[in-house]
DNA sequence: AGGGAAAATGTTATCGGTTACATCGATTCG
DNA sequence: CGAATCGATGTAACCGATAACATTTTCCCT
């Protein structure tokens, strides 16, 4: 009986009870020493040519794999990083972290991933368990401004002790870290002057969260540009409460039912394209044609965009990219600590047909 | 200078250099051995209240945090389960995803990522990979048939030496592994029964591939169920070319613009919801109306069924509950080595409007 | 107070690799 | 021909925890 505790599977190996193979397991085999072992197995030069193959055949045979555990031990890392996001199920972040798990691998990385709420604070458990597993670096993922997940600017702080970090959010004095992120406010002054051009005067702007995810800069740059334009800001046309598309419906639901229906905004821009999708079903089901009695904007440009009916406008803010750059940002920063900095993307508005602009739309109804 | 090369972040520690904190300083630090610092931070009893004040006092102040590495060394494991998937953008491959993780990380486990396209061989470096990083099992997800994947069958044998292995997938006599499965066949006979009873007796299948996930299945199971309704089985019907919306679109106007319009199919079943997506789009454009003009079915029954319009009528599988139950049972399978076997769950038809089932439907037209 | 059981704590081998350094043998060169 | 050199290989310390076993301390009871 063995004195340690071990796993069933390491016991079997076949029909017998027997150890995982090891490198001394081989070395004996080999009629080698381990440091020759490794040699081979990590492809260093100098070993004679006869005794690389003798060492070779015996791995084969033996379906020998270096245990990257004891690898790590010696170095202290584990050559993967860590990504925290708040669900994978939303389309936006499965583009990120599909990305980044590409760049990472292509590297020779792996991904270590937690799902943690928008609404859940960033506890010390979650930092303990990186910095336990030794991660290469942690790219973080969603809402991250410090109000709406108390305790991430001391987690950051602290995970920053230890590993490199990339966020994606805009730069924030408290956040010592790389920030990855769009200009939102630009983009938001972009797509109310898409509408403003295509004839729209009362624009409204549904979903999102003013704590979460920069909705804070989206809503300025939303007030900013329709100050700019001398638009009229309906405090009711503001309504903020979620990024799924059940929360699309509501806030439509809520808007129209709360006004007079002169009053009715014909134009709004959504938070995501998830609360853009829950809007056009409720509009719809409230007998508004699209776009023509009202125009729609989304953002994320998800893939069912231009499946939606009408193809819905909306605003690009290129998160493959952002996550390649950011698992290149992490990597390069395992050869030397990096200052920090802050990196925007332009964001673009990628015009389909929910706002009626182009052509062949107002032609079909 | 060090003699072993560092990680920078491990050199670094506020501006001084200096090493990671071990097991070793904070012992030191407490005036006690490493023994009795593992006995604090594993929570066992046998240890003087006072004692583990002083050790969890010197833990707190030097924000020491037990390398998971060096215990995974001690027992090969690593607390960690892999997960193999095509791609984590399908939505469905994202619920799988986010349930196992959930479930694991309920237990303490964490999550391995590797995408793998549905296309692409897995080849033994995966495998060297993952048995490498000692995971405590694996999970397959996605086109697992031998056909699909060349070495798939090799690889999840040698696999399962190592490692516990559930897959969702249909049992197959080569793969030595639990299979989670849904009896797609019978479902597609409930779909094809669904239509029937609506009125429709020509249907069609698109989107999919005979060799992979199981259309195979799927196909049997149309198949068999036109049969047996006594409906015609016409070959031009059955166009397999893909699973996402873009296939959806051509396999529309392949399979309409092969045939008279007197022939054209009054219903089709998709491979999956992306694939409907993709279909609608491409018979509205072909100034079809949905459903009168053509009744549709999904599958998958994802978040954006009920949005599109008219909200799709898919069929459901449950994957939310098959992750739960995967790591479930390669956590189980850490006790003691389990018979292999399969669990097969029902598949539901979620009935919206895309076929005028509901009675709202026809009426608003 | 003394003996013995029980509780607390310490000592050390171990997990499976890597690598600095030691050693050994062959080649080269003065 | 012997010494210096270089390449191939071996030896053993080390990475940071855990846990079996050994030892010390505490405590209780007669």
């Amino acid at each position: 009986m063995p004195t340690h505790a071990m796993p069933s599977f390491a016991k079997k190996r076949g029909t017998r009870l027997e150890k995982r193979i090891t490198i001394y397991d081989v070395a004996r085999a080999a009629g080698v020493s381990t440091a020759t072992v490794t040699r081979v197995i990590t492809g260093q030069s100098n070993v004679r040519p006869q005794t690389r193959e003798k060492v070779q055949q015996i791995v084969d045979k033996y379906g020998y794999s270096p245990s990257a555990i004891a690898r790590g031990l010696e170095n202290g890392q584990n050559k993967t990083i860590g990504i925290i996001l708040p669900e994978i199920i939303n389309p936006y972040f499965a583009q990120l972290f599909s990305s980044a798990e590409e760049e990472a691998r292509r590297n020779g990385y792996s991904i270590w991933l937690r799902q943690i709420p928008s609404d859940a604070p960033i506890d010390d458990a979650v930092v303990d368990e990186m910095v336990s597993r030794r991660l290469n670096g942690a790219f973080f993922v969603g809402g991250i401004l410090e109000a709406s997940r108390p305790g991430l600017t001391d987690a950051l702080k602290r995970l920053g002790q230890y590993m490199p970090v990339v966020a994606i959010c805009p730069p924030h004095a408290a956040l010592n870290c790389i920030c990855l992120y769009n200009d939102l406010a630009s983009c938001m002054r972009h797509a109310v002057r898409h509408l403003h051009t295509l004839g729209h005067r009362r624009i409204a702007f549904i979903g999102g969260s003013l704590q979460v995810g920069g909705s804070g800069a989206r809503g300025q740059g939303f007030l900013d540009e329709l100050h700019a334009l001398g638009l009229p800001d309906n405090p009711s046309y503001h309504h903020e409460n979620g990024f799924d598309a059940e929360s699309g419906e509501r806030a439509v639901l809520r808007l129209l039912s709360s006004l007079d229906s002169r009053c009715w905004p014909t134009a709004m821009i959504a938070f995501n394209d998830l609360v853009a999708l829950g809007a056009m079903k409720q509009l719809k089901q409230m007998g508004l044609r699209l776009p023509d009695d009202m125009a729609i904007i989304g953002c994320d440009n998800q893939f069912f965009c231009p499946y939606t009916d009408p193809p819905l406008t909306s605003m690009e803010l290129h998160p493959l990219e952002h996550a390649k750059s950011a698992i290149r940002e992490l990597l390069a920063a395992q050869e030397s600590h990096p200052q920090p900095f802050s990196l925007m993307r332009d964001s673009t508005l990628v015009v389909r047909e929910s706002c009626g602009a182009k052509l062949g739309y107002r032609k079909l109804e």
